[in-house]
DNA sequence: GTTTATCTTTACGTTTACGTAAACGTAAGT
DNA sequence: ACTTACGTTTACGTAAACGTAAAGATAAAC
């Protein structure tokens, strides 16, 4: 007896509305079972939906979530596939590594910016509170 | 007399279209100065556009870029804009390293997924080689 | 038994980020 | 003078990722 989801539970959960939901499943990202003409998400219906958002956070089209969501499967059993399957991981790792050091650049000019920032504002008190004895 | 760019040296440099180029000046993102009616663009203008793109690649909008960009600026000598400024900063830093979560969480389950994968292949060669004497 | 809530499908609309083509200007090479 | 290369503006087209109604089914609550 796992636990199952409607469609808006998990809409409410990842605060995302239900047509997105159905959407991601047009675009066979997701696959619910049915009871009757309602969609069942399963607990792994729900992870495979928290997989996509992530990828979708990290700027991923729809596309490349989906097949990231597919290679944590089960790897398949011919060799020639999970060979081309180890090397398309590998390609994915090295451009989310790259990814990664844009994103530590970014942070440190951000950092940069608001020290600057930190530094005017302090600034403007040094000279506010020394008018007197200046 | 610093060095300048055509709009197709850009182009070329960073492997994007003349088109791209246009949209982003039209989207206020570059200003480069003129020639009579023909592009010049500066090294500032150069910069500007690799953190645009450096946004672009980590899955920012181009507004969002834009913002980001303009903080790296002057900030500024008023002190409400600079505190409002600040805390903008402060917000997007949050939001990348939320992001920089998310994409190592993603890099530990594809590292995760290519070991399966290679613990299959493993296997099988384990197999193949053991056949005469298993 | 009918309101209320939640679900369904179908389908046209919207925003972002460009692509693509037309029609034209300018400057260099032959 | 003519082609070639590169630039310009204007404008319609397009793919992705949903938003937004419309119109209806179903099941629980009153």
């Amino acid at each position: 007896m796992s636990k199952t989801y409607s469609i808006s539970d998990l809409a409410a959960e990842f605060d995302i509305t239900t047509r997105t939901i159905r959407f991601y499943e047009e675009k066979k990202l997701l696959n619910p079972s049915r009871e009757g003409t309602r969609r069942i998400y399963s607990p792994a219906d729900r992870t495979r939906l928290r997989l996509i958002l992530r990828g979708k956070r990290l700027g991923l089209s729809l596309d490349e979530s989906a097949e990231i969501v597919l290679m944590y499967g089960s790897p398949g059993n011919n060799r020639k596939q999970l060979e081309k399957l180890v090397s398309r991981i590998q390609e994915k790792r090295e451009e989310l590594k790259r990814q990664q050091a844009d994103l530590e650049f970014m942070l440190m000019d951000l950092k940069g910016a608001e020290e600057k920032c930190l530094v005017a504002l302090a600034e403007m008190d040094t000279r506010k509170s020394s008018r007197k004895t200046t």
